[in-house]
DNA sequence: CTGAAAGCGCTTACAG
DNA sequence: CTGAAAGCGCTTACAG
């Protein structure tokens, strides 16, 4: 590959200056008709076609595109097969479109993440959710950012969600509706085996990671103490909640959380592959079992049934994270709302005879 | 704000010239490990944390990142909404994640994007769908480049599919059931109301646009006239197949075409708005009419009723592509197979008794 | 309106 | 293994 022509080139051949030249493409408006002409016609002769972006972007121009990362244990095709990370995406999408910029998904997990972070030729970054790792490589490149779920102090921004707030909400319906045999399924934040924790195991330890699930945790906590129920006393299950661990989560969850009557599950994504499972065991929901999901992913509304679950704003998260990076006067931390959404996945405690072991 | 501190000033500060500091970060392997040191303590001083990735792209350094261009009419945002584009998108990450290449949406619609075009921060593009202007602009920047559903020379990457034959496989399906009355749909490949052609309409041309559609519409043809079924003689409306104009269009079809008992619908969104619509009046779908989309999007399996339709390798598509860009020794130009999948939106054409009119 | 100069931050041969 | 130099392609003050 021979040498490519540069914009000195042209401004030679024209017989102008470097600047003339460059102004001839970039501020017409400032180089008289007759010598934009010259130039123009001096670049079609060479078959130069405007300023390579590499050069401009050095003298303090923008990338003109923001960086989304994935969750630390998703590559970007994991991301976008996920209906929540979609969802918000779309949400930042929408305020790129609006700003011009285009939305660079970085590729790469752990490690390589790092490498790709350093490298990212952006002009800020959003991360889809907190992670260590990320968020000291990302602060380390001085452009602005924003984490998600997390608050990382004043002097970062974030956007978070009601989680708490939330799974308290999910437990107080299900409560209501009569139940007093509770399994929690919580998200394992990497892609490996379930974790089962049975009730009463002494020093309980999410493997888990996220403060997010943490948060959640508690929620469900606040609204099972307040009802007598010890948390302590209420299995646990961890899995991820991607093909073929969300899978494998769900039969871990039915082969021993067999006296469960109602399901808190920390992601629709996992509830959804928990209502496939039920389906399959001849577990009829919500006659047998209920189940809330947390989320409101697009799809869970045509779930079969469909899926009762905490909803937060997904769209709305990605478009709020995207314009804190835009718009210098948006605050700098907000939490949004979470709400019930009452489907048809949970019902009344089944009577004893209709019990599931009957 | 103020100066950013550069590699120089940690060079200096360290005692080391320029290239050996710039060698510490890079190829560490060259330096000597106390040199090294001198450097990482220099750096840690100044709160420098690493190279600048503006500076090393100038000489000679990779983006490390394909650019996507949706199609003309599309957002960022609509794309990512597009069951079709999704798919397409996931395939095109897949191979960028396996070669650490970071997938740029490029942003803008129209004049706008040429803009984002020539300034794109990347190694190559992806032509989401051909389009002149989007073509030009992308060969200017003398970067590779793939465009999709197109032949665009010899001197030019492109992956297609074979679209006349998929069009013909849906029609000869409908014929071999018995249908004689059909309805064809058109993509409009703008956001723009619906375009209805009568049957008979002399010296009919579709305002559609893509070869893509034209190879569909031959694809129609070949089965019709072989059935004795002038092409000429069967009503096309083309729409957009976005909200609200795919709404609209599936109206328009049923208000015009009211003898027609088999559609022959050119893209899977516009179909699904079709049974959609269906519903809506109450028109019992197989049993009054028939349908059959195209593209096989994987929402396409969970309508209701499930969706027949011409399905295309979507995501092999987009491997196909990416691959193009990153596999010095793959094929310039590709052809995907397609392949009819009966579901259950059609069946035998309704007698008399049954039709839709009665 | 135009030209000459400096510099954006870095890397890569090339000598030593 | 290390240093001095050149240059990646462009833009932006600053004089004229």
């Amino acid at each position: 590959m021979k040498r490519s022509i540069r914009l000195a080139d042209v401004a030679e051949l024209a017989g102008v200056s470097l600047g003339t030249a460059s102004n001839a493409f970039n501020r017409p408006d400032l180089v008289r008709p007759e010598v934009r002409e010259l130039v123009e016609k001096a670049a079609r002769k060479l078959g130069y076609s405007g300023p390579d972006p590499k050069g401009r972007l050095l003298m303090g121009g923008k990338a003109n595109a923001i960086g989304v990362l994935p969750p630390g244990d998703m590559t970007v095709t994991h991301a976008m097969r996920s209906p929540f990370f979609r969802d918000f995406l779309q949400g930042v999408s929408e305020i790129c479109d609006e700003n011009n910029a285009n939305v660079l998904m970085v590729s790469g997990t752990e490690d390589r993440k790092v490498w790709s972070i350093r490298n990212a030729l952006v002009d800020g970054f959003i991360l889809g959710h907190v992670e260590e790792v990320g968020l000291i490589s990302v602060r380390n490149r001085k452009v602005p950012f924003v984490v998600m779920d997390m608050d990382a102090g004043p002097a970062t921004r974030s956007v978070r969600i009601e989680a708490r707030k939330g799974a308290r909400l999910a437990a107080e319906h299900l409560l209501g509706l009569g139940h007093r045999q509770f399994a929690i399924v919580s998200v394992l934040r990497k892609p490996a085996d379930p974790v089962w924790h049975p009730p009463n195991e002494p020093n309980r330890q999410l493997t888990a990671g996220y403060l997010l699930d943490q948060e959640k945790l508690l929620g469900y906590g606040d609204a099972l103490e307040t009802a007598g129920i010890p948390i302590g006393t209420v299995p646990v299950v961890e899995f991820h909640p991607a093909t073929p661990f969300v899978e494998a989560g769900a039969r871990a969850l039915f082969d021993s959380a067999t006296a469960a009557t109602a399901f808190l599950v920390m992601s629709d994504v996992q509830a959804i592959a928990i209502l496939a499972e039920a389906k399959r065991r001849k577990i009829k929901v919500p006659r047998d079992i209920s189940v809330v999901g947390f989320d409101g992913v697009s799809t869970a509304a045509y779930t079969e049934p469909p899926l009762t679950t905490v909803a937060q704003p997904l769209f709305e998260r990605g478009r709020v994270a995207a314009r804190m990076l835009f718009d210098a006067g948006s605050p700098r931390h907000v939490c949004l709302p979470v709400e019930l959404i009452v489907r048809s996945s949970t019902a009344a405690r089944p009577s004893k005879v209709t019990a599931r072991r009957a």
